[in-house]
DNA sequence: AAAGCGGGGCT
DNA sequence: AGCCCAGCTTT
């Protein structure tokens, strides 16, 4: 293992000076630490504020999560994405409820077996939570160590990987302040030692940190390998009546599950989308529709895939619901909770249209630019 | 438009 | 070690 200097007391001054003020800083309830810790998995700090407070209002205590329909907490994530995050936490609450008498359980292996916390995850409700000298290795975490200590290697994966964990644990264990340092280091990652263009200048490390000592910062970590992006296209109907629209509820247990989305189809090459469209939606949602315009054009990246989703506006002609079927207002939706695909083609009716929404069979250039 | 970031779970 | 989940920011 590398020995990093000894920055404990300038980061930890620098974050009682500079911390930012959040809303699960104001609380030692391991349930709320937990809930953020959940919510900030891939998500920013920025982002998850409004939604933390909404959702420890709805669901104060792990009891009050436990018992809410699975429903309910997929609507309180609606916006928040990844949302098998939420059908894990809701998971974790009633473990804790059944196997735990309703708290958080304070031991490390027991934390990292309940649903969706992995090994970082129960490193910050440890230490956070607890005070307990553990690690909590992030993205920030990984970055930071890889910079003081000028390591050249990929600290992502491998060896380089149990090295900077072997640092980290070390850092923690030597630590009279477990608590406020896993949040400082990561904090540190976040505010000024930041992927692209770290403020050095700011830092309260620079002094002890060896990529800055020889020019290297910007060269750790090295750039990640990558697979090559796979572009998809799909084919969603908007079909309109009256006021609403007919959503699809996603199915358990598939991709965003419980999610409500326009029936969509992945398009293949030389099978007419018109007709596939129909079908899908005679077959999913029980009603015969006629297909028209594309009334809004929308991208949507996720890890390596570029969808590109044609929304077409529809009518429907025929039919009767199947228990998947919804004919729901655009608000009505998203307050229950939609896909990302289907809430920005919703933006697109909702601004793009202006004041009327499309209409199917409205008179609208297929080629227009979108 | 493309590249970059990034945890948990599973095999 | 590599893949899947199904998203936003930066360049």
């Amino acid at each position: 293992m590398k020995t990093p200097p000894d920055f404990r007391d300038e980061l930890l001054a620098w974050y009682d000076r500079e911390k930012r003020a959040l809303p699960w800083r104001g609380t030692r309830d391991p349930y709320a630490i937990l809930v953020s810790e959940i919510m900030l998995q891939q998500t920013r700090v920025d982002t998850a504020i409004d939604y933390y407070k909404k959702f420890m209002a709805r669901f104060p205590d792990a009891r009050a999560l436990a018992r809410a329909p699975a429903d309910d907490v997929l609507s309180a994530w609606a916006g928040l994405g990844y949302y098998r995050r939420a059908r894990m936490l809701h998971a974790a609450a009633r473990e804790i409820v059944n196997n735990h008498g309703g708290a958080v359980p304070r031991d490390f292996d027991t934390i990292k077996s309940l649903p969706g916390i992995g090994v970082y995850t129960a490193g910050a409700i440890a230490s956070i939570a607890f005070d307990m000298n553990v690690p909590a290795v992030d993205g920030n975490v990984i970055r930071v160590l890889s910079r003081i200590l000028a390591f050249r290697g990929d600290p992502f994966v491998g060896p380089g990987r149990k090295m900077i964990d072997d640092v980290a644990a070390s850092l923690a264990r030597a630590n009279e302040r477990p608590r406020d340092w896993t949040q400082a280091l990561m904090e540190l990652g976040a505010v000024i030692c930041a992927p692209q263009n770290p403020l050095c200048l700011l830092c309260p490390v620079r002094a002890k940190c060896a990529a800055q000592k020889s020019g290297l910062v910007l060269k750790i970590p090295p750039p990640k390998k990558r697979r090559a992006s796979q572009k998809v296209r799909h084919a969603a109907a908007v079909v309109r009546r009256n006021r609403k629209y007919l959503f699809l509820k996603r199915e358990i247990e598939s991709i965003n599950a419980g999610l409500y989305e326009f029936p969509t189809v992945e398009c293949t090459n030389g099978v007419d989308v018109d007709s596939q469209l129909g079908t899908f939606v005679r077959e999913s949602a029980g009603f015969e529709i006629e297909v028209h315009a594309t009334v809004a054009r929308i991208r949507h990246t996720i890890t390596f895939h570029r969808i590109e989703v044609d929304a077409r506006a529809a009518n429907a002609v025929g039919g009767h619901p199947t228990a998947r079927t919804a004919w729901l207002s655009s608000v009505e939706a998203r307050e229950r909770g939609v896909t990302a695909a289907t809430r920005k083609i919703l933006d697109v009716l909702n601004t793009g249209g202006a004041e009327a929404p499309p209409v199917a069979g409205a008179k609208i250039n297929k080629k227009q630019k979108i």
